[in-house]
DNA sequence: TCGTATAGTTTTGTCCGACACTTTTGTAGT
DNA sequence: ACTACAAAAGTGTCGGACAAAACTATACGA
């Protein structure tokens, strides 16, 4: 979007020095560029460059990198610099893992909560929803029902600090594999049915199923991503 | 406290300006003041004064602020800087309930690779080490071998990853109960118990009784570290 | 020809000072 | 007491300055 090469001064003339949100609005424009592949795992972010496309100071910069180093976004190397993170194989496996414990739990505690207030009726309008997508397999909309099935779920959990982790380590994957994520209409069609588990799991009271379930539907999609990707290939001595 | 205005230059002397790991050092100290509870939660963090103590530059304290936001140890208010984060009754709970799913998760993938390497023989190790200390009830002792368990599931799980998440989220919840845990001889007798069942399940490779032991420990650590709490007290109104 | 020592150029890590703008504190006036 | 206003304190950002580390390119010796 306001991407940009060179040029002008900067996306941002605007006054000058405005409130104190600058640092925020940079982290938000770096994860951005990161996340859309503008800025790719393993690229070296040079200072000198972002102050100047970015159109802040050196000292907001680097207040950014370490945010977007707590959130595991780049790597911080003594001398080097801010380096985009790049995850390997088994790194990915790893923060499925996690997820799968994070979500797997948000699913069980949701199912513990479900009674209260109006999260059953909002549940129950997502499964319905589900069902109607089941139809158009149309992968922009499936998508974004994707995102607000999980986020529901942790919704319901009611803990709000489960919810921020999710999204913190969520971000990392997204990295390396918003591209070119699965294909195929089987897998819109499976995930809504593995969707279906959840929910009956979680509308039941069962935390135990509900776990169960969230982690065969995050299973599957794991393998689902990894399956596609490059072979083996290179990198036999990369340290 | 550290008051200790003008005079002096600061702590660290030293040369000057030395290498790469000013912010670096300045995380550990301001995370060890937060846990030590020489900065309390609530306390709001003067960059002026900790520049002078630290002998450090505002900027790299700053970049400190960032890192320890990340961490969740404090907060950052616009236009306010930086305060110890205070935790509610509410959100330890969710911490725990974090917590949980994390070292659940890494104690079932720990019962999967058992097998691995000469994980059998660190655990039984760490076992024999706890029948020996049930009879000494020495809570210094105890302190640090339940540090040393936990640490040595999460290695066997083989998830890097979630060690250092586990780390982090940790943190939090020492900081405001570092103070006056746990009291009773019962409570290390209980633990062990519980550590012998968690390390049993894992060693006859039986990742959910593993999860369920688990969780079961931490469950009561919880209620026993929440119990002892103040009552419920003040803050009626305090949103 | 190729590896390597050498000098030069980039880039990082820190510090310092400046200034606008917000929040806090303190002082009066009613 | 209660509010209004002015002074003080503290934060957010910027820009410049430098030493040290890392990277590059060039020249030398086997």
């Amino acid at each position: 979007m306001h991407s940009t090469h060179s040029d002008s001064p900067a996306i941002e003339p605007d006054v000058a020095v405005r409130s104190g949100d600058t640092v925020e609005r940079v982290v938000a424009m770096l994860k951005e560029l990161i996340l859309e592949g503008t800025l790719v795992p393993g690229q070296r972010l040079i200072s000198r460059d972002l102050v100047e496309q970015l159109g802040i100071s050196r000292g907001s910069l680097r207040e950014a990198f370490h945010r977007l180093a707590g959130d595991r976004l780049i790597e911080l190397v003594p001398n080097r610099g801010a380096i985009v993170r790049r995850l390997s194989r088994a790194e990915i496996m790893h923060l499925f893992q996690i997820r799968e414990a994070l979500e797997g739990q948000a699913a069980r505690l949701a199912a513990s909560h479900i009674g209260e207030g109006n999260h059953r009726t909002v549940l129950e309008g997502l499964l319905d929803e589900g069902h109607t997508l089941e139809q158009q397999l149309d992968m922009q909309r499936f998508t974004a029902y994707n995102r607000r099935f999980h986020q529901a779920i942790v919704m319901i959990s009611g803990n709000q600090e489960l919810a921020e982790l999710i999204d913190r380590y969520q971000l990392a994957v997204f990295m390396t594999h918003l591209k070119r994520v699965m294909g195929t209409d089987s897998i819109i069609k499976t995930s809504i049915a593995q969707h279906e588990a959840v929910a009956r799991a979680i509308l039941a009271g069962d935390p135990d199923e509900a776990y169960a379930a969230m982690s065969r539907h995050l299973w599957h999609s794991a393998t689902a991503m990894l399956e596609q990707e490059n072979p083996p290939a290179a990198r036999l001595r990369a340290l």
